[in-house]
DNA sequence: GCGTAACCTTACGGGCGAGTAGGTAAGCTG
DNA sequence: CAGCTTACCTACTCGCCCGTAAGGTTACGC
């Protein structure tokens, strides 16, 4: 049942959705929607809650108690991308309708906050590890350059049933790892002049 | 009159705003709105179209003629984030409100379409300059990786209105560059086992 | 056979907002 | 000034869809 909602809210997003078509598709009549779980805006925050929870999940069972940083990136970001694979309506509705939705940005961006803390801790032990120099406010809008760059490519996995989650999660890991690996190491790139 | 619109489909998203709100803040009633623009799917999309158009402009224009590949790069993130730092709303309405809409993703499409092309085509360049080993396939991954990336420190850089952009473009060129540098020149991570 | 209780339906109220009809007032034209 | 055009507004219609009230169906106790 919240499996049919979040495919109608999925697709649709939060307005054009009606709740009969959500019925109609749970196989059960309006009523009932209403009975089991409230109003429109509480089932759109339910389905929201459980895709996240589920994707943060995940993610962070991906990532396990593996040692190496870069193993951990790399478990992590199959771990995504395959639950982007999987659940493509879960991540239609977390990526493409929830976000800047008035009454679920709180939602969403506490969850997405969930999302950064963990890539963000993931990459300070890095640099703990490397003994590079940067510290946390360096850290932070590289962690959002990182992960919106899994989320696009998340986005370009998700209308490509043909793809490999594994291949793009190679190939992003390469992307990150041979820039973030410099990085740790204390390169900077400068404007020429 | 567009700037109205803009400023309130990118605070309110497409539903949630009314064409009462709209015309209240350009000055005006309603069927004069009616009068000038059509449809409110028709306003939405002008306002769409028109902002995406600067900003692919404004990027294209930052890009410019210079010679050396990180430098057109460097160029077209400043150009980029000078954009997102000037134009909120406009920066609102086409990544929080259009994406995923149904009756816009193809606008959308397109024009992200656009985006990812020069952006492509400039790492063609690149990597053609760097006489790298990379195809055209494993290439668009990538672009969609950046510039996923790019959006993301965008949209961190809007809710800080503190943050400088051409610091945050130079921390988002450190993150890409030192990486792709790597890439160009044929090097590969792998997982260990 | 009759109450009744759990469960589900159809079928409606009501509000909100897109889009419009019709009216007002001011500027030309002769 | 009469007649026409332009520019704009107030005030309405109408449809959609959220949320609910009232009614039907099955299963069980007595």
């Amino acid at each position: 049942m919240l499996d049919a909602a979040v495919s109608v809210f999925g697709r649709q997003g939060f307005h054009a959705a009606s709740m009969d078509d959500i019925a109609e598709l749970a196989g059960i009549s309006k009523p009932m929607v209403y009975a089991y779980l409230g109003t429109k805006e509480d089932l759109f925050r339910a389905c929201l809650h459980r895709e996240a929870t589920r994707m943060v999940e995940a993610v962070v069972g991906a990532v396990g108690s593996s040692t190496r940083p870069d193993e951990q990136l790399w478990n992590g970001l199959r771990g995504f991308f395959s639950f982007v694979g999987e659940r493509r309506d879960g991540w239609n509705m977390i990526y493409r309708q929830s976000r800047g939705l008035e009454p679920f940005a709180s939602e969403w961006a506490e969850m997405r906050g969930r999302m950064i803390d963990i890539v963000s801790g993931l990459l300070a032990r890095a640099v703990e590890s490397a003994g590079g120099p940067s510290g946390p406010e360096h850290l932070e809008p590289v962690t959002y350059a990182l992960v919106g760059a899994a989320e696009s490519m998340a986005d370009w996995l998700a209308d490509r049933p043909g793809e490999d989650p594994g291949r793009t999660a190679a190939r992003l890991m390469n992307f990150i790892w041979l820039g973030a690996e410099d990085l740790l190491h204390g390169a900077v790139w400068r404007p020429s002049s």
